[in-house]
DNA sequence: AATGATTTTAAACACTTGTTTAAAACAAAT
DNA sequence: ATTTGTTTTAAACAAGTGTTTAAAATCATT
């Protein structure tokens, strides 16, 4: 009784894979259990079916792609200090699992309409304590009157999209797999003084 | 011999529609000859093939998708209202159309070792004149020391993403259509000045 | 070594897929 | 009205899909 859960190990790991380069519907039950060396119905007599498999990977890559976002917010740090911490570790996360944004947003609009429910994770979001801290930090005029839902959107957008987008920037400048991943380097301090600078304007004068 | 281009008109509009929605995997023939209220042998009596129909579709899709960034960047503004109006432009887009982006890193994924080739709109863009623009501000002093890449990188990230991750963000947040709709207005703005700010920084004193 | 339960496999099932065929419906021209 | 060519359909095809079945292989326990 010890294969069980090795084999069951092995299975998640290649349908993690599997269905996130591939997406749903674009991979079968068979590939699945090639990538991970065995037969197909050795699949369903573990996980019943391809799309009871889907939904315990899912829900984990999307506890996985949360979790790090909800962390910073639960430290001691202050408020910019916050924000430039939550873009390194979205970063990091993104260059170790780049295919993932593309993988949560897809399979939400697969099953927008039915099926697929929100892992709770998304519900605990709103109770992380940053929204109140942020309001007092407008209020103090510490930082910038920027709604959280703006907020989480420029994070999210400029630290997730050059990875989404990686295939279409290198195509439309021409760059090698090694030159985006530089760029991509020298990008992120790019967006972070800019939301920062935006988010705390700083005020000593220049000219 | 007048139905042929009604009828072919029907299948593309409805090919278009279908494929943009679920993507190239996730329909059926069958679906698009449905959606086009027809029989599916009357679709590959005129596109031979699914995969023929979808070329057909990508590139008119991938076409338009780049076209409104091309005309901004053949404008004779200064480079700053040309980043201005390039935000609109592609919001204006977006707003109209807000599954494309996905749609075309989607299937660019999809085929990205064999199969479809970059449409040439991809390859014009490096000959718009904007990057001499760009580099001779950037000597200037007018604009800030950005590579072009991390440029466009900035604008399609922080207009393009909203639209991408519509329902992830609402899900984070709780909100309805009709609120995000007014959200991503007000985002819009934020973006704007942020990214304005950013490349062309203001030199007053402040305090 | 034999038993009984568990794990793995090969084969089959019903169904859907993309695609093709051959016949029907239609239009235009004689 | 008949002929000719085009457009549309219903039906069929082979291949691939998710899933199930029943037998084989493996394991732990006696």
């Amino acid at each position: 009784m010890c294969k069980t859960s090795s084999t069951e190990e092995k299975i998640k790991a290649a349908a993690k894979r599997v269905f996130i380069t591939k997406g749903f519907s674009a991979c079968t039950s068979r590939e699945i259990a090639k990538e991970a060396g065995m037969n197909v119905a050795l699949v369903n007599y573990y996980f019943r079916s391809k799309n009871q498999l889907f939904l315990i990977i899912y829900q984990t890559v999307m506890h996985d792609f949360m979790l790090s976002m909800m962390e910073v917010f639960s430290t001691e740090l202050s408020l910019k200090e916050k924000v430039s911490l939550l873009i390194d570790r979205e970063y990091e996360f993104l260059t170790k699992h780049p295919e993932i944004p593309t993988f949560v947003l897809n399979e939400m609009a697969r099953n927008k309409d039915s099926g697929i429910q929100i892992h709770e994770t998304l519900n605990n979001f709103a109770q992380t304590g940053v929204f109140n801290e942020a309001a007092n930090a407008q209020k103090s005029g510490e930082m910038r009157q920027v709604d959280m839902v703006s907020l989480t959107m420029l994070i999210m957008a400029n630290c997730q999209h050059p990875f989404m987008a990686r295939l279409l920037t290198q195509q439309l400048h021409g760059m090698t797999d090694e030159e985006y991943n530089m760029q991509i380097i020298k990008h992120k301090e790019i967006i972070k003084e800019m939301i920062l600078n935006y988010l705390f304007p700083i005020k000593v004068s220049n000219e």
